[in-house]
DNA sequence: CTTATTGCAAACCGTTTGCACGTTC
DNA sequence: GAACGTGCAAACGGTTTGCAATAAG
């Protein structure tokens, strides 16, 4: 399934891209950076490098399979549901999640003349009650 | 004016916050980066270090005189319109600028029991149509 | 004269890259 | 064996910080 899923990306089925296809979709709507990834194949004893996840990552999104979310801070965050929707983010908790119903067919967007638009990025920043000071 | 504004901020109005608070104030309406703003000082022969222009910033954003906006990338922007309002970022010029009607009220979002919302950012990410490949 | 602000250079942190080695087709 | 993938360590780019020098109240 996961082999699968990697041969219609026409990525080759590598041990590592296989741990980390496997970590990604065996397991629903998943919102990781590369840094949380790598801990957690390495907890799984799944060997393979930072840069690996990286790189990765990188192509996983090139291929469709994943996407990326922009949120405060340097750090990328990668959404594997690819679908249109928009996003909480816990900055107590520092964690990425979907809100369920998708706003963005709400939005009366429409781009300049000239342009396309590309993409669109929602996202609700939140703070629980006790993080609030 | 820029005095009273800093002054308002409880910011001392040193010689370096004067000269930025002109250039974000002055004009109406602006979105820089912390490099672009120190260019445009250095431009001007008002002279003061990137470091400051950095720590500047994040005085005006504490104070609620500007605020933050997450782009992809590891660049922050800076936004001299504090209210409510949505993004266009173009992704070919590398250009921050408002969407003229306030999207936001479009929007139905309720937070998830227990927590505050805080901010909601709207993206909208535009290619033109010849840097469009 | 006390407290805040600045500038430099070094640290930082997430990310990317060059290149030698290993793997897949 | 040709093309691709991986891992290391070093580079990168935007940002932050420690600290001595300087300016504001």
């Amino acid at each position: 399934m996961i082999r699968q899923r990697l041969q219609a990306a026409r990525l080759r089925p590598s041990r590592q891209r296989i741990s980390l296809a496997g970590l990604l979709f065996v397991a629903g709507d998943r919102h990781v950076t590369a840094e949380q990834l790598h801990r957690e194949a390495q907890a799984l004893d799944m060997p393979l490098s930072l840069a690996t996840v990286y790189n990765t990552l990188r192509q996983f999104v090139a291929s469709g399979l994943i996407r990326e979310v922009a949120v405060f801070g340097s750090t990328v965050w990668y959404d594997t549901n690819t679908g249109s929707h928009c996003h909480y983010f816990d900055e107590g908790r520092q964690r990425l999640e979907d809100i369920p119903s998708d706003l963005t067919r709400d939005l009366k967007i429409a781009a300049p003349p000239g342009y396309r638009i590309v993409g669109v990025d929602v996202i609700v920043r939140l703070r629980d009650d006790e993080t609030l000071q």
